[in-house]
DNA sequence: ATAGACCCTAGACCTAGGTCCAGGGTCAAG
DNA sequence: CTTGACCCTGGACCTAGGTCTAGGGTCTAT
């Protein structure tokens, strides 16, 4: 067996056979081998990166930036000095988007506290969470 | 003045209007009054929950949990406890949604390490970044 | 050698989240 | 009293991300 078929990478990675060929036709995972039957045959840790990819949407990224976020190990070609700093414009980002979800916690947390001591329900935290703090991207 | 037209809120919430009337068809924002001509007269604070819901959909949340978000607060008839049980279930989600983001930087910030210091560009530590851990939801 | 479960391609179809007309009213300025 | 910038509704159209169907080949077990 040099591979598996795209059966098998579907349901491993939890996803629908077309969504694979989708991916393939979008970049987002290689074209894989064929076998003599045109059959795609994928390496073992395409399963690795359809997950990947499917945690990745979950978090709000789209395929395209999902495809950079991959591209960045496989450009080994590239100046390395180019994907440090893409690595790290990335980080930045993330680091956007986790102030976020922290103050949205945070909100929330309020509101649950709020509600527990059965005091006034008073002005909205969640409106809150997300005021302003300088855009994201 | 007794509200903002819908020009105005689209204007200081960086949406288009029919942005607006989609919201409102989808229940994101309440409907608003309307005066002598029919024309939609916005209380002042739709501008900020309408910010909340652009900075919530960049964290990935689609429309039908911002509207569960923002319910929360406004449903001061509903059960108390029961809003605190909802909110802490989104704590609890939103803490998945922070674990893997930050795993994701963690492999982020290693990969420009490696890059930097000209090491082996070796096993790529992005797809380790969101394995298992429990899904999301 | 034939059924059932796979695989292939092309292309239609679907949902979410908008965005853009067309056709018609409103309002302030000149 | 007309022009330009608004507003209204209804419905068509668009992109992203899939999903499904038709029409046809392959493989495995019986």
């Amino acid at each position: 067996m040099v591979g598996l078929t795209i059966g098998k990478v579907a349901e491993h990675a939890g996803v629908n056979v077309d969504t694979l060929r989708y991916y393939e036709r979008q970049d987002v995972i290689g074209k894989p081998l064929r076998n003599g039957s045109n059959y795609r045959l994928y390496p073992e840790d395409t399963i690795r990166r359809v997950r990947f990819v499917k945690r990745a949407q979950e978090l709000g990224f789209s395929l395209a930036e999902i495809k950079e976020l991959l591209e960045l190990r496989v450009s080994k070609n590239a100046s390395c000095a180019n994907v440090r700093d893409q690595a790290l414009a990335k980080v930045d980002s993330l680091n956007e988007k986790i102030r976020s979800l922290q103050s949205m916690r945070r909100a929330l947390v309020k509101l649950a506290n709020e509600c527990s001591d059965d005091g006034p329900v008073g002005d909205c935290p969640i409106l809150d969470a997300l005021d302003e703090k300088g855009r994201v991207r």
